[in-house]
RNA sequence: GGGCUCGUAGAUCAGGGGUAGAUCGUUACGUUCGCAACGUAAAGGCCGCGGGUUCAAAUCCCGCCGAGUCCA
């Protein structure tokens, strides 16, 4: 149905012809009448390898300067790469592909471009084929997506399908790729809620562009059908190219993979710790990694399956046997590997993210650790810094990495720690399984290596090792991984939150938010547009709404003599709703009333300044630990404020001294705090994403608001200067997932209370121990210590007390069959005492003890020799029996039992029951 | 955001309602010119914190705090 979409001009004019490929059926243009396959693989082979397709060898800094320069020429401004964290986005964690940038706001003709047309080289991080990398020969983790793209409106063409061919076509020629090698593939595309015609550029096999042409959006009652989605025209619709920069760098030089034509220094010096003999210049070893890569390009060499079948095919074709092709390859491929996920980890360390178990920190240390177990594999001792090192040397056009390169060094050599730390631990607890094992004969279960790798992090690989080195085997299925995903596939999906009056508030318009052009004023009067149960819309308000991680604003409205107390304030799309408590009497207040405001000026204040404070603490802390702290989350009270960071380690208590007092200084500095709007991306471009710390706003325009040294977008409001925030104090700092670090503070009167709080719980401790509170510290550790020497002193003394009660009892002991037999009530013993008693009794062979004590309801402890044993003499019997007199129960060992109950006036009764059990016992024997 | 595991001696960990244990380390003594090794002995525990259940909780239940780990 897109079939009319790509009948060009620019085909027509040039000489190309339209042909459907005879191995997979797609459609695709191509210069040379000849041809039947679409240039794609798998319908045809990587034929680059070997014979490179462009005039001169680029590595990737000419390449990207190269295409920037070209589009450049072409009335295109170049504009600077985003970050690979996409913190202007809430949906994704990684920056995927260009067009990224420009979501969503740009991209939904919200919000103007930053240049129109421009050019761009994106670094993007995509996981999905992390399996792939090193194998294929041709897979990365991080590539660079070269763009050019045009933001079109139905009244502002730039261009659209007929020269972004030309550009593509004159870029190629350029580069005196031969005309009659490439094909233009037609290939619709879809994905995050668009779509469109796009075509593919292939050249010898290799995919080096895709051009889309975004200019339909999902719409339910679209008539427009793509991979089973229907879609709708958009008014705006967009140029969004790519072209993989790596790929064009492989093809220029044609080496057997893209890694030894990427980064071929680092790929060298691995090799090398690995103690492999990297010989390109060896026809024989290259053609084995070109053929690899050839064949590769066929498949998706991510499944096991097709790892094995792409070795065999590699193995016939060269005739070598399966083994020793594998043998070869295993660690060339790790070490591709590495050399790709090193250079991932260099953006993203260098882009600000820090590993961690949740989120885009948790993408982080999984391609971490994965590093590490492949060094470990090939037993590469450096520490990963050193790699990272080598990557940021190899790209001077990011200065960023190599200013950033000591915290960077700092988050890995820890992270190299942690993971050792995890796999000491999973080894021992593997031995300890393994040996469990070993025993019963059986393998370790699946359902223990699952729990193994899902609970510790055991990789069921290392499992296999180590329990190998025991003598124990392990049931370890192919598909593990996939089982893991299963064991995780219970999450549901999250309710939509449910707008309230949805139909009756689009016919309303915009609330004007009036707080930002009078921030200190709180009376005003406002015309009743809509009231609906509790709820109240106004034309304008001073009452700020619940965003941003700030509480709403509290206060009254009054319409006649009708008061009412505003309980809530929230935002639909920009129309404020204030709800009004209205116990047990009906809303006096209908459409077209004018009523008078006034917002609850002390919890504004309080409010104001827990905002502005947060906003100095995230500065402070960013000047204490270093220029990766981010803002992961914050939320304002009244009485205190909490402040989530990005941080790799603990706060230290000095750390937060400090930060408490660059943060007052700057309250007592006095400085005005500056608000002001401005367009999105010249912000963006002034302040950078910096701005976005808590969280990203939506809209064209932003309010820019700035405290001493600190610039966010940001809606809350704020105190006018620093100084009127009063004291800060931090309350406590606590760690709320690893990478993140939550800072709790007060501000103002808050932090006044807060301290005074702090003070009289150091004056009440101190007052108990009659001691100055700064001698608490002292005296704590002075009691604390007697304390524990008390207690052990005691225990000795009842021990003793015991061995001299002994004596006496064994003196007053009744015989019963040979046995001495002792029942006593011990007064004022606690069953920590009778217990000390009994088992010193114990030591006699031939005693058996029945103790009681009436201390906290009854306790009784039994304790039978071995000789009384082999009678049939039961402690635990006997103390059961007797138990059960006092109310209560007990048990234990034949030899020892312990029990009690709470009828002390029982207690010679049940000594009594047990002296008779003992005798009848002694009979029956 | 969701799931799972774990907090016991300085370290590593057993125990899993009824007398708190092992190994290493520490200290002392013995052997030695001294060290290592060995032998003997000792010291070292709010069993993470707070509730609950029970005659009795390190152990079971709930909450909190702390650590680890997997997934989206």
């Amino acid at each position: 149905m897109l079939e009319d979409e790509y009948q060009l001009d620019f085909f027509k004019n040039n000489g190309f012809v339209r042909k459907q490929c005879q191995k997979c059926g797609k459609f695709f243009w191509t210069r040379d009448p000849e041809r039947n396959t679409c240039g794609d693989a798998p319908c045809d082979p990587y034929s680059f390898i070997g014979s490179p397709v462009f005039s001169r060898e680029f590595n990737i800094s000419e390449m990207r300067e190269y295409y920037l320069s070209f589009f450049e020429a072409r009335g295109h401004t170049r504009i600077d790469r985003y970050p690979v964290v996409a913190r202007w986005r809430d949906d994704i964690y990684l920056t995927i592909a260009s067009i990224a940038d420009f979501q969503p706001f740009v991209t939904s003709g919200q919000v103007p471009p930053p240049a129109n047309p421009l050019t761009i080289s994106q670094p993007c991080i995509r996981l999905n084929d992390l399996d792939s990398v090193g194998r294929s020969g041709r897979h990365l983790t991080t590539f660079e997506m070269m763009a050019h793209h045009a933001f079109n409106k139905r009244d502002n063409e730039i261009y659209w399908k007929e020269h972004t061919l030309e550009l593509c076509d004159e870029l190629l020629t350029s580069l005196k790729v031969d005309p009659f090698a490439v094909t233009y593939k037609e290939e619709p595309w879809a994905g995050g809620g668009n779509a469109g015609p796009c075509v593919e550029v292939i050249v010898h096999g290799l995919e080096l562009a895709t051009l889309v042409f975004m200019d339909l959006k999902t719409d339910k009652k679209g008539d427009i059908l793509i991979k089973g989605e229907t879609y709708s025209k958009m008014d705006n619709y967009i140029v969004d190219t790519g072209y993989g920069l790596e790929r064009f760098a492989w093809a220029s030089k044609g080496s057997p993979t893209i890694y030894d034509a990427l980064f071929p220094g680092i790929v060298n010096e691995l090799m090398g710790l690995a103690g492999i003999e990297h010989e390109l210049d060896n026809s024989e070893y290259a053609n084995i990694l070109a053929q690899n890569a050839r064949l590769a390009g066929f498949m998706d060499v991510s499944e096991k399956a097709n790892l094995i079948e792409l070795r065999k095919k590699v193995a016939s074709s060269i005739g070598m046997t399966v083994e020793k092709l594998s043998a070869i390859m295993e660690p060339v491929e790790k070490v591709y590997a590495i050399t790709d996920h090193t250079r991932c980890l260099t953006f993203m360390l260098g882009d600000g993210i820090i590993p961690s178990n949740v989120k885009a920190g948790y993408l982080a240390r999984l391609v971490l650790r994965r590093t590490l177990r492949m060094m470990k594999d090939l037993d590469i001792r450096i520490p990963l810094s050193e790699i990272v090192d080598m990557h940021i040397k190899n790209m001077p056009e990011y200065p960023e990495f190599r200013n950033n390169f000591p915290v960077i060094q700092d988050i890995l050599e820890s992270e190299e720690e942690k993971f050792n730390a995890t796999m000491e631990r999973g080894r021992r607890i593997i031995q300890k399984s393994a040996s469990h094992f070993k025993k019963t004969g059986e393998k370790i279960p699946l359902s223990q290596l699952t729990e193994l790798y899902d609970s510790h992090g055991i990789p069921p690989e290392m499992a296999k090792e180590v329990a190998a080195e025991i003598g124990v085997g392990v049931e370890f299925p192919d598909n593990f991984y996939s089982i893991i995903g299963e064991l995780h596939n219970k999450a549901e999906a999250k309710e939509e939150q449910v707008i309230p009056f949805a139909e009756r508030l689009i016919h309303l318009p915009k609330t004007k938010r009036r707080f930002y052009d009078e921030p200190t004023r709180l009376d005003f009067e406002a015309v009743v547009l809509d009231v609906f149960d509790n709820h109240i819309v106004m034309d304008n308000t001073f009452f700020y709404a619940e965003g941003g991680g700030q509480p709403a604003d509290l206060g009254t409205v009054t319409c006649g003599d009708a008061m009412y107390r505003v309980v809530d304030v929230q935002v639909y799309e920009g129309i404020i709703v204030h709800t009004v408590d209205i116990p047990g009497r009906k809303l006096e207040i209908t459409k077209g009333d004018i009523i008078t405001g006034k917002v609850d000026e002390k919890r504004r204040m309080a409010l104001a300044r827990h905002h502005t404070a947060t906003h100095i603490v995230n500065d402070a802390a960013r000047k204490v630990l270093g220029k990766h702290i981010w803002q992961a989350g914050a939320q304002k009270f009244e009485d205190h404020s909490r402040l989530d960071l990005s941080h790799y380690r603990h706060i230290s208590p000095q750390e937060i001294r400090q930060i408490e007092l660059l943060a007052n200084r700057t309250v007592m500095e006095n400085k005005r705090v500056v608000t002001e709007w401005m367009t999105r991306t010249e912000a963006e471009q002034i302040y950078g994403f910096g701005l976005y710390q808590g969280g990203v706003p939506p809209g064209e325009k932003l309010r820019i608001v700035k405290v001493g040294d600190d610039v966010e977008a940001c809606g809350g409001t704020h105190c006018l200067s620093t100084g009127i925030i009063g004291p800060i104090k931090i309350l406590k700092t606590e760690r709320i997932q690893d990478g993140v670090e939550r800072i709790e503070f007060a501000a103002g009167d808050a932090a006044v209370r807060a301290m005074q709080k702090m003070e009289s719980l150091l004056v009440d401790s101190a007052k108990t121990l009659s001691v100055p509170p700064e001698h608490l510290p002292v005296s704590v550790e002075r009691f604390f210590g007697e304390w524990k020497d008390l207690k052990k002193e005691n225990e000795r003394l009842k021990e003793e007390l015991a061995r001299t009660r002994v004596y006496r009892m064994l003196g007053d002991a009744s015989e019963v069959a040979g046995l001495r037999v002792v029942a006593e009530s011990v007064v004022g013993a606690d069953s920590l005492e009778l217990q000390k008693i009994a088992t010193e009794l114990l030591k006699q062979e031939n005693v058996v003890a029945l103790l009681a004590s009436d201390v906290e309801g009854v306790k009784l402890v039994a304790s039978v020799g071995e000789k009384a044993i082999k009678c049939g003499i039961n402690a635990g019997n006997l103390v059961r029996e007797m138990s059960k007199i006092v109310g209560g129960g007990g048990g234990g060992k034949p030899s020892f039992a312990m029990g009690g109950g709470t009828d002390p006036t029982k207690m010679q009764d049940a000594l009594a029951r047990g002296l008779e059990l003992v005798k009848d016992a002694c009979k029956e024997a």
